[in-house]
DNA sequence: TGTATTAATCGTAATATTGCAATATATTAA
DNA sequence: TTAATATATTGCAATATTACGATTAATACA
């Protein structure tokens, strides 16, 4: 039906989903490595440098903001955005905790 | 459109987005997390174990397998499916490598 | 004030995803 | 062979996502 039965898993489970599914799309991977390259923070060169029309990108960088990886600032008519550290970290962190795991590879069936 | 523009990005770029797209679903998440948990490989326990129908465990079952990060094996009537190790170490470096990226705080914006 | 610039929002079309009932397939056991 | 069991596949409905043109909102500058 489209709709993810968030109901039948844990906290835990739907917050890992939750930030994988935000960096599930390659445009946003785009967007993070670009703040993560230019030291400072750039606005909406991030249209120029993916080729994706304004509107979308704006709609890529909402959804980075909802999770709260990234912030904006103002600066005359433009908006610098760059990565929030302290989220960054803690998403990092508890993606990296479920990645570090490991099977007992003598127990295995296959 | 709902279709991605793949052609606009890097293979990294793509390849990330591909695997985090597949942790995207807490169903998935749940499947790894139990076949991580359970030592001895699970076979469809896995449709009791998460409350879904058994065509959507096994479409979720059939995602994982198609980054292949788990395998199975048939055992009887039943399927026998675990990490595939070398896989699951491969995809979580990969993805770890992501998240180890850090900002320069001293040239933030906001 | 008016105009230019930048980015967000709205509306919408195209496509993808999620979930399940029904069915098909494959293996085991009688 | 037939029945039972376990899993995959098919088909479909509901919802979500992606992308973009048009518009709006906000600021800067003349």
């Amino acid at each position: 039906m489209g709709i993810t039965k968030s109901d039948k898993f844990t906290p835990e489970q739907n917050r890992l989903a939750t930030i994988a599914k935000v960096l599930g799309h390659p445009a946003r991977v785009a967007i993070l490595q670009h703040l993560f390259k230019i030291e400072s923070c750039i606005c909406g060169d991030l249209v120029d440098e993916i080729g994706l029309a304004q509107p979308t990108i704006s709609q890529h960088i909402k959804e980075l903001k909802n999770l709260g990886i990234i912030k904006g600032n103002i600066t005359g008519t433009s908006i610098c955005y760059c990565i929030n550290q302290e989220e960054w970290l803690s998403i990092s962190e508890t993606l990296s905790q479920f990645l570090s795991q490991k099977s007992n590879p003598a127990k295995e069936c296959c």
